[in-house]
DNA sequence: GTCGGTGATACCTGCCCGGTATGACAGGGC
DNA sequence: GCCCTGTCATACCGGGCAGGTATCACCGAC
């Protein structure tokens, strides 16, 4: 009467993601008439109006626009029961739930905290065995949500900690880094200003959520092209000040003088309680 | 294949709740076979055993414990899905998805604060009709985790904003509430180790979840109750220092010195984002 | 032993989900 | 004006699966 079936939740976003039937349907994998009819059942059983057929497409109404956002929530938090119990199958109960813990961490990021962090909680008593998932961009949040990973490094204000607790690891500056041949690359400090519009060296764009911001500069798919096109003189990029890690000779590092200061942050979901878990965050906070 | 149906998680938790097919079955207005096939049915889709068989009762694995909590996670993102899209029912597209907010509140609680924060945000221009829904005494969390409140009134340390946003709104010291004709009633002030165990004056017990926890004193339904039984003598409470709005003649307040003061935050779901919820919270952090 | 209470199995039935075929309707091109 | 195209809705049908009833298998209590 009052719980939505998450096949219902399916097929709506999927609809409202695609605001055409049939697209939904062949991304759905069924044909087009039951998922009309099954849209329209749901319309009857909620009692509102969740979509405006006109005669050239589908457009959302206010209340399909509430739908789509909490049935996305809903659909990840049944996603997500389903990885997190199949991934707690081995264990059984005589610990903490879980014994094994998804660590998302973006590939370029944090290496040196990482690997003080992985090294010092293997060497705690009773640790959990730990699984690093290279994350993309800025998917460390959909993956806590959908149950692919347990725990993540976050890093503000790239990433948002809404929905998440949290606890604070380390802060640090920012850097640009250019090809070492640039006349800019000698500066002892830049400005965000001075480095957001170099002329003939556009900033790199990488993709959020699926989809790259528009601009000039290239779009990147991982940290090796982005280092190899900076190395060509062909892009520039702003990292925190631990991405000097993995520069090459061919990179410069210049510190920016007014570019917020990016906070490392590990991150759970604020439901989860599993002892590995809370080992690891205390770990961590112990760094 | 690896997202789980709303029937599966309905069946699941109250299985595992009841421990007890026939309870489980009856709660859920069904037979008891088809039951226990579902429950094999949902074991063998995830691969993963869920509950121990015994003869005398069932027992949950450590799968099913985490399967239990994350599956009341997705099951409240779902009726909190169809909740919330049906208050927005009314509301087309055209300004923010939602025109109406429930704000969940203790009943005893904060009423100068709640009066002025109503009376602020009418108020403003555009502002939404806000329903105000007396909540028991520890479940504003629950509320906005299943969609029956948008947005809370909560009290650390009582209530835990694990999970939402939050902005601080008011910050308290704390009272003991005593028969105004207890000998302790006449004390400037008192620690908490002093109220804690007064021969004859028991402390009284409110429900967490619907069960009370132990102890000698008696059991609270409601503030009025709660009153009545400490004018009598026969109980006392300790209470933030703005419940001194609803004390009775026969009642007497005397602060606690070493109690933790309780911080007033109004909260709400991390993902939403309405425009008349941040016009409401605008407003509460202006006051 | 028998009996009570547990969860599992066997079998059947009816519903509802999904597929195919087709309709209604609005634009766009010529 | 015409037809053609693309869209969502309707009509009808078949099969799978959810759920009910009857029963079994097992164990503990007395």
């Amino acid at each position: 009467m009052d719980t939505l079936e998450t096949r219902e939740l399916r097929y709506f976003t999927a609809v409202a993601e695609e605001l055409h039937f049939g697209r939904a349907a062949e991304r759905l994998g069924m044909a087009q008439p039951p998922l009309s009819r099954a849209i329209q059942q749901l319309e009857r059983r909620l009692g509102v109006r969740l979509l405006e057929r006109n005669r050239r497409g589908v457009r959302l109404t206010g209340a399909g626009q509430v739908l789509l956002h909490e049935g996305r929530a809903a659909l990840d938090a049944a996603t997500a029961a389903a990885r997190r119990t199949r991934r707690a199958g081995g264990a059984d109960g005589a610990g903490g739930p879980r014994d094994r813990l998804v660590l998302a961490v973006k590939a370029a990021a944090s290496h040196e905290l990482l690997q003080k962090l992985l090294a010092a909680y293997a060497a705690e008593p009773g640790a959990a065995e730990v699984e690093v998932l290279p994350s993309g961009m800025c998917e460390e949040e959909e993956m806590l949500r959908d149950g692919r990973a347990d725990v993540a490094l976050m890093h503000t204000p790239y990433n948002s900690l809404a929905g998440f607790d949290s606890e604070e690891l380390l802060t640090e500056g920012q850097i640009a880094i250019l090809p070492a041949g640039h006349p800019l690359a000698a500066r002892t400090a830049l400005t965000t200003a001075e480095v957001g519009d170099i002329p003939g060296l556009p900033p790199a764009r990488w993709p959020r959520k699926g989809t790259y911001p528009p601009g000039p500069g290239p779009e990147i798919h991982d940290q090796t092209q982005l280092a190899q096109l900076i190395a060509l003189g062909r892009t520039m990029a702003v990292f925190p000040d631990s991405a000097r890690a993995w520069l090459w000779s061919e990179h410069a590092a210049v510190p920016l003088t007014d570019a917020p200061p990016v906070v490392t942050h590990i991150a759970w979901p604020a439901h989860s309680h599993s002892l590995a878990l809370a080992g690891l965050i205390r770990t961590a906070t112990r760094l």
